[in-house]
This record gives C-alpha cells, structure tokens and sequence, in this order.
DNA sequence: CCCCTCAAGGGGCTTATGAG
DNA sequence: CTCATAAGCCCCTTGAGGGG
C-alpha cells in the first residue's frame, strides 16, 4: 500500500534534488546514492532487482508500483517514490516493463456513477499549446476549498463518455486546480470517441459539454451546501422536513430558464424560483424606471421558467409585489395566462420557515 | 458569467546502445 | 542475458488572461 505520506516524501526528495539541477531524466543509481546518504541520510542498499525475485518484498514492491500507475504517475517518479520507500535504486525501465501501460482501463468505470449525489455542469475542452483536454466546472464551496489546499482526485468515465465522476483521493497525481473562475482538472487518459471529437482539428477549440459527478461528502460538503442560489440554500432544509428530496443535478446562476431549486415528492419534481427583487430598494429618484424593471424582470422569469418547463412550478417573490406601482394590465394578463403558483413573502427572518410550510400545503 | 486562448516546464514513453 | 544510461519526441500539469 502506498501512502499520501510515502508520496510526499518523494515529491519532496524531487524538490531537493532540483535544488541540486537533478532532474529525475538525469537521475542515475550513483546520483541517487549519493543524494539519500548526503541529503537524506540514507544508506540505500545496492541490489539486483532480478535476485529479489520471488520473495515477498518483491511482490510488494510491485503492488506499490502498480498503485502509483493507478494513481497517475509515471515510471520516472515511480522509480522515484518506489527506490526511496525501499532504500535501494530501481531503474525506470524496470518499472516500464513490469508495469501494466493501459492508463485508460483504471478510469472507465460505469458503477461508481451509482454513488454521485451532485450533479454539475462541466466542458471539456483542448487547450493547443499544451495538447491535452481538460475539464472546467464551477462549483463555489469546491473552488474555494481548493483554494486553500492541494485536494487531489481520481477521475472516472461512463463508456458513452457523457458523465465524469471526480473522487477526492489525495494521493492522486491529479488535483482541483482553481483557474480564473473556474475548476480546472486535467482529463487525461481520455477515452477515445472524446478524444476524437475534441482534436478532430487540432486549430480550432472546441469544448463538448460533460456532466462532473461526485459526492458532497467526498469532499466534506453536506449536498445542501451545493445549492447555488443563497435563499435556496436557506429554504430548502426546512423543505426536507416535510418529505422533499434535493435533485442531483445542481441548478447554478447559469441555468436562467431553470430556477433556483428542483425538488421531488412523491414522484412529483417541482421547480422553485426565488426572487427577493426588492433586496435593494430603489431609490426615489429613479423610481418608476426601477419599477419598471423590477416589473420586466419578474415577467420575464414567469414567462421564461413557465414556457421552458414541463412541471409544478413555484414562484416565490417579494410581498411588496402587491404594490400597486408593479401591477399594472400587462402584468395581470401575463399572471392570467399562465397563472403560476405565487408565494409572496416579507424574506424578514424566519421566512423559509413559512414558505417552505406554504409550499407544503399548497402542494399536498 | 460563459466560453475561449495562451504558455512554461518537466515528466512520460520508447528505443538504441553499451556495460556488467 | 540483465540492467543502466542517454536521448528525443510526446504528453500532462499547473497556471494566467480576456472578449463578448
């Protein structure tokens, strides 16, 4: 069994030995002993790997080697980790023979989809300069954990090659990295109809759409802390109270004509919209064009999420709505056509509490 | 915000060649 | 025959920046 611990050890050996204009192509068995015994003070044992044949530590030597490769690392930094772990020099060729080479066999994997409970959106794309596909994903709490630690993952393909499933596993060569806005992972190894469609022409970018799926617990999170939206996030465990469940798939800011929430129950799945549009209230002197808006921008999501979507739908607005400055005869021909469900509430304190009892009895 | 673009550096993989 | 080393192209990781 190779450790996180064993794995740093040598990611830290490597540092040391560039300090010293190593790098691990010029690292040669007189170069290594020298390095254990001065910087590490370590005695590494000169050995014939062939003479270990059929002994245990033989054996296991390999296992360790094998679970490096599963992990996404190469024979180099295999010879690396391995020759430090067992204080004695092990040439890359003997790793490159003995170890199986089909990267792509650890990561098709059509079972571990069954455990995912967070479903977000995700692109893979080629990036030409450094030739490789990578994935891109927005996820707030996971963009901000990464942030702040190297959180190392696996990655695993349906055979469609439609869905990724991340899983968090530390010692992994692969991590979370935090681009510009965005997740960024590394994609490799790629299945083969991906690869194609991404570098069918290698001058052009291009990005195929991907759903990421993982497990909120994987990654300390509960699911609840996923949901996108703020006032959401706050109604939707009062929701789960009465019978509720949070669908996997993750709504973001993105998905305009989706609503903020999607819940199931009793095999009934109701969209949620929240819009507390008088958050900031407009100030008097553009006050009817802030109106105005307030009324374009209500109308325009009924008419878009009630068009768009084929289920119960649930609109959760501000209370000052009943002000006579947004009802006007659009507006009410526009409620009369598709006559949405409408709470109106103060969002004061303790709102989720009662809408989410209002959305229970008006959906019983 | 969404989607796209650019980049450095070094390990990964493979093979030839020679030493032990 | 086994193992070590070097060499060279290919690929992966990490990271930044910007237009619309």
């Amino acid at each position: 069994m190779i450790t996180k611990q064993d794995i740093d050890f040598a990611i830290n050996a490597n540092r040391k030995l560039k300090e010293e204009s190593i790098i691990l192509s010029n690292l040669s068995s007189t170069k290594f002993r020298e390095f254990t015994k001065n910087r590490l003070g370590i005695e590494a044992k000169k050995v014939r790997i062939s003479s270990m044949k059929n002994t245990k530590t033989y054996d296991n030597l390999l296992l360790d080697a094998r679970e490096l490769f599963e992990l996404g690392y190469g024979t180099k930094f295999i010879s690396l980790c391995i020759s430090l772990k067992y204080k004695m020099y092990i040439h890359t060729i003997f790793f490159h023979k003995t170890v199986q080479k089909n990267r792509l066999s650890f990561v098709i994997n059509d079972s571990i989809f069954n455990q995912l409970d967070v479903i977000c959106k995700g692109r893979l794309f080629y990036n030409r300069i450094a030739r490789g596909i990578f994935l891109s994903f927005k996820c707030k709490p996971l963009y901000n954990l990464s942030k702040n630690e190297r959180v190392g993952v696996k990655i695993f393909y349906d055979t469609p090659g439609n869905k990724i499933f991340i899983k968090r596993d530390d010692r992994s060569s692969k991590s979370l990295v935090c681009g510009y806005s965005d997740i960024i992972i590394s994609a490799s190894p790629i299945p083969k109809n991906t690869e194609k469609i991404l570098k069918f022409n290698k001058n052009i970018y291009t990005s195929k759409n991907i759903d990421v799926c993982f497990e909120a617990d994987d990654f300390g999170f509960d699911k609840t802390d996923l949901i996108d939206d703020k006032n959401a996030r706050k109604l939707y465990p009062h929701l789960q109270k009465y019978g509720f469940i949070l669908e996997k798939k993750r709504i973001t800011c993105s998905d305009r004509s989706c609503g903020d929430l999607h819940i199931y129950r009793n095999g009934k799945k109701y969209i949620i919209e929240i819009s507390n549009v008088f958050e900031s209230p407009p100030t008097d002197k553009n006050y009817h064009s802030a109106y105005n808006r307030i009324r374009d921008n209500i109308l325009g999501k009924i008419t878009r999420i009630c068009l768009l979507n084929k289920c119960n739908i649930i609109f959760i607005f501000n209370k000052t709505l009943e002000d006579k400055k947004i009802i006007n005869e659009d507006f009410v021909r526009v409620i009369e056509h598709f006559k949405p469900n409408l709470i109106l509430t103060t969002f004061n304190d303790g709102w989720e509490k009662e809408v989410a009892n209002e959305i229970h009895q008006l959906t019983k």
